[in-house]
DNA sequence: CAAACCGGTTTGTGATATAAACCACATACA
DNA sequence: TGTATGTGGTTTATATCACAAACCGGTTTG
């Protein structure tokens, strides 16, 4: 049956892929504010999409404050495409109202 | 925020609403098969998408036999085509690779 | 020094997706 | 007549998981 990958699914961890998707790259306090997440639910969403091979988490220094970064993965790229075309072939079937009968 | 309708948005009831999207009707037997779920499993996500009223649930009898079946409220039916729209929004932030910079 | 802040991570818990168990009824069959 | 088997579901027990609160190592403020 048509494959949903609930790792991306999850409306939290979709508008995370969503945004990495219109950026090559994202920190942890700009996913907070623009998606409106707790850190604490971010970090934990983030998390799992790394260790799907979703997503490079980046940690390096802003000056002395530490300083996180998300990018999508070639994979994670691959995987959020086919997730919008796995749903587009759902979509396709409820707008096929079919003629009676 | 985004707002995804989480009811709606769990990969079974996307399912089962685009599959009722499609047709006038469905039944719980034939629901069952073509999307491959469990009895009970169908039974509980079709009961929260009634109780949301999105589902109108009708039984009857088919000679002795109890008859279930399943269509879209209005409500329903204009709940999943936001649904789809809200999608849309989601997926076109991912495209819009910004240029450089 | 203490207090408040920064950038996160770990944790506790309430919600929930799922299949197993169950139920009422019907048919089969010996 | 049992009793076993099937049909069409519903109820339940469990295992997972989304979420925010609490925490943590470090930093700046006073």
């Amino acid at each position: 049956m048509m494959e949903l990958d609930r790792i991306i699914h999850e409306p939290v961890r979709l508008q995370i892929m969503a945004t990495l998707g219109g950026v090559d790259t994202a920190d942890f306090k700009f996913l907070v504010s623009t998606l409106g997440l707790s850190k604490g639910n971010l970090s934990s969403h983030v998390d799992k999409l790394e260790v799907a091979g979703y997503v490079q988490v980046t940690k390096s220094f802003n000056g002395k404050i530490t300083y996180t970064q998300y990018a999508l993965t070639p994979k994670g790229r691959k995987a959020l495409e086919k997730h919008w075309m796995t749903l587009d072939k759902l979509r396709a079937a409820s707008n096929s109202k079919r003629k009676s009968e």
